[in-house]
Parts: structure tokens; sequence; C-alpha cells
DNA sequence: TCTGGGGTCCTATGCCAT
DNA sequence: TCTGATGGCATAGGACCC
């Protein structure tokens, strides 16, 4: 295909009915909803030990500097007088449901990408002649439903739509209308284009690209050259507003796993083969949960200097069987090499198989599919989960906890058998914090009052 | 003052079969 | 049979996103 076909294959969709939302620093968001002594004040949300960073800070706190991917203890010495809190994952995802039903309600076509984020093909539903209209309404219902604020662009193309939540941000509306799109396009950074990361920006600024203005004057085969063949064909024919992608449900998972970077590297090997084991026993629940197998096994190792190798072993057929899952990993990690310090250690399963496809299809002697030949079978039902006390093992910054006499709260934090909380919820005044002592004023860790409530 | 954790996609390379 | 082109798969690393 020549310049001029790629460039020219846009002109599909005529009016601007892609829209995107996307939740304002959504974790932190969400905090300052369920405690309500938080809202209006700097709140960071990450990993809240030594090497943790930040996953969402509150604007509160970006006001003061604070920004995700930024490590917590620079956060802290930017913002020291910010609450700082571990993520609610069960909570998130509750709020996040809510969300995604409204979205759902403009359209059948709602392609979630994340969490806090998601498009919505407005010509599949009634609202493609009156988008702006169709917008704020969605954003006045999940603000009464949830209490958050969503950013909605509306455009032409995913591109556009994208870039203009990231422009309405904070808790703004903006349509680009397709005659407006070059005066909205051209003078962005091109840093702001989805896929330029730093190392592509770092490229583009080499050759003096800076916006996407600069962008779109480069021709195709030196971008091609520059950042290679997909991605500069890519850019080439985004920077013209060309963006054929469709608004669609998501596909399969293609792997999973887990990763643990420790507090202290650790070594030795039979340290890091334990350590081995309990990441891929984390990774190995995931892929119980996902249902069915896997064929390959790839261990990740990052070392003290940061130098990070995977290894990978490919099993003859798909396995859903744990011991044989752990197996591979643990030598895959051997290959990786885990002599050295370790500071972080990844499982990760790929090449899925859904549980159909695990039996045999050579196997025919055909035989007893009786039960089902289960993947580490949780081990029946576990009962009705036993409460699960408080203390300093169990304990992080955010956790919910309620007390039998004063309710419900969250913890702020727990030393020995000392723990500070404030009993508050989302329907409550801010409370000041008390300190409690666990031996006489025992406190149970609870779900998030959310996700009872906003079960579906 | 360092650099998380969950992923996806792309590219280069080596090997093997046709 | 040797050689080379071609294509597919597995592997490792890297960029990127939220």
């Amino acid at each position: 295909m020549d310049p001029e076909e790629l460039a020219d294959a846009s002109r599909v969709r005529a009016r601007a009915t892609v829209l995107h939302a996307d939740a304002d620093s959504f974790f932190a968001a969400v905090e300052q909803r369920d405690k309500p002594s938080l809202r209006g004040k700097p709140v960071l949300v990450g990993g809240t030990g030594p090497r943790g960073v930040v996953s969402t800070a509150s604007y509160e706190a970006r006001r003061a500097g604070a920004r995700s991917a930024m490590s917590m203890s620079r956060a802290r010495r930017l913002v020291p007088a910010a609450a700082v809190l571990s993520p609610r994952f069960e909570a998130y995802s509750a709020y996040s449901r809510q969300i995604m039903a409204e979205l759902a309600t403009l359209s059948e076509l709602v392609e979630p990408i994340s969490i806090d984020e998601a498009f919505v093909d407005l010509e599949a539903g009634p609202h493609a002649s009156d988008p702006a209209a169709a917008a704020a309404d969605v954003r006045g219902r999940i603000r009464a439903r949830t209490g958050l604020a969503v950013s909605i662009g509306v455009g032409r193309t995913k591109l556009v739509a994208k870039l203009a939540s990231d422009a309405a941000k904070p808790d703004g509306l903006l349509v680009v209308e397709p005659a407006d799109e070059d005066d909205f396009l051209l003078p962005l950074p091109a840093r702001a284009v989805p896929g330029i990361g730093p190392a592509t920006q770092a490229a583009l600024e080499r050759l003096d690209v800076r916006t996407v203005a600069d962008l779109r004057r480069q021709p195709l085969d030196v971008l091609t050259m520059t950042i290679g063949e997909s991605a500069g064909t890519n850019l080439y024919r985004l920077a013209r507003g060309v963006d054929l992608r469709a608004v669609g449900p998501s596909g399969e998972r293609k792997s999973v796993g887990a990763e643990r970077t420790f507090a202290e590297d650790i070594f030795g090997r039979e340290t890091i083969a334990a350590a081995v084991d309990a990441v891929a026993d984390e990774a190995l629940r995931r892929l119980t949960a996902h249902g069915g197998g896997a064929r390959t096994v790839v261990a990740k190792v990052r070392f003290a200097d940061f130098t990070t190798v995977t290894r990978s072993v490919t099993l003859p057929q798909p396995s859903a069987e744990p011991a044989e899952l752990r197996a591979a990993a643990q030598q895959a990690a051997l290959a990786a090499g885990i002599s050295d310090s370790v500071r972080l250690l990844g499982v990760s399963f790929h090449n899925l198989t859904s549980h159909a496809q695990l039996t045999l299809p050579w196997d025919d002697e055909a035989p007893e599919p009786q039960v089902a030949p289960d993947v580490a079978a949780p081990t029946a039902d576990p009962g009705p989960a036993r409460p699960r006390l408080l203390d300093e093992q169990v304990s992080r910054p955010g956790l919910d906890v309620e007390h039998a006499v004063l309710g419900r709260g969250w913890v702020v934090h727990v030393r020995g058998r000392e723990a500070t909380v404030r009993f508050e919820t989302v329907d409550t005044p801010p409370a000041r914090s008390r300190v409690l002592d666990l031996d006489s004023d025992p406190l149970v860790v609870v779900h998030p009052l959310a996700v009872e409530r906003l079960a579906p």
C-alpha cells in the first residue's frame, strides 16, 4: 500500500459518534468517596512498601507534583500531608461495574479498555444524532449513581475520542466535530498520541518532531525506518486522523501471571526457589480462576541492578496440572540464572487453552470424562468465609474493617497491637481517627461496602 | 531519589520443514 | 542431492498502556 492509500482509507465514519469515557483519578476518587475525611485532601494510592510506586494521585496531590508511576517515597516527600493508601481492587471493580452499566445504556457496543475506561459506539445506539446530549446525560447519571466524575470525549475515531477525553479532564466533556479535527489534533504534543511513549518520543525528537503537525510532515518511509514497520505506518495514519479501529468487545485473554518485587533483594538458591513457588502459586490461582490450562510457562527475574531476563518452558501439551506447571516455572527460573540477588520474580502462563481444549485431541481411548479432570479444585466449598481479625500482618492502610460497637471504618495504620482507625463510610460524616487496642477491641476485616451495596 | 503489577503487541533471531 | 528461498513457530526482549 502506498502512502496515499494508507492515508485515505479514512472517510468511513462521517459523524462524531465514537465516545470515550474515562474516570478521573479513579482509584483516588473512589477512596475519597468511601472515606469522607479524605475529600478535598491529597491522596496517594499505590504500593506502600519501600519500593512502592504511585498508581493514582488525587488532583490535590497532583497540584503538589505527585504523578502516577512515581516512586511512592518521592511522592511522599513532595506531598507530606497526603494520605497514602493501598489499592482496594474489590471496591474499584464494584464502582467500575456501575460505570460500565450506565455506559451500556447508550449502545450495545461498549468496549471496556481497563477498569476505568471504555469506548462506546453511539452509531449502534439511539443517540447518534446528539452525542453531546447523550454524553452529558450519562455523565450526570454516573455522578448520581457512584459519586464519581467521568470525563468524556467524542469524535469520529477512537484516537480523537480518547484525546478529547484527555483534553476534557477533569470532569469535562468535549465533542470534536469532524470539521474541527485538524485544529484539535495538530497542536497536540506527539507524546499525547497513544502508542508514543518515552522511547518513541525520544526517537521522534531526533527528527525534530514534537507535535502532531510535525509528525504529519514526516514521510512514511522515514517513520517506518525510525520506529519500525508497524508503529511507523500506524503513526503515519494517526497523524492524519485516519484510524479505522472499530469499537468492539475485547478479545480473549492471552496470558495470566503474577509477579512480586521484594522489599529487599533476596538471594540463595533455596530462598529463591521457595519464592518462585509462592509466585507460581499466585499465578496458578489466577489461571484456575480464568479456567483452563496453559502450554508455555515464563519465568521473569529482575536482578539487583534492574536487568531483567525471561526464560520460558513450553510443554508438549497444554496442562492445568499445578504440579506440572509449578515444576516448569522452577525450571524456567533456573534457566534464567537465579544465583545473584533478585529484586523481582514473576511467573506467567501463555498459549492459554480453554477447558474443553485440554482433553487431549488424539487420546482416542476416550476414557471417563466423569466429573471433570478438574483444575486444582480449590478444595470444595471453603464454607462461609470465617471472619479475619485485623492484626499487623494483614493490615494495609485503607483496609475496610468493622468493630462490634463502633461499626465500619478503615485502617489508618497498625503498630503492634495498636490500631488507628477512622470509623466512617460513604454515608457518614468525616470521622476523627481513634486508636484501639486490638486485644480489647478486635476488628474484623470486611469487604468494601461498595461490593455489597453496588453488587449486581 | 530511583524505577509496581497487570497485561498487549511488535521485532529480531534461530531453527525447521517444504 | 545440494542449495536457496520461503514460511511458520518458538524464544527473548522491549515499548507501551492503565
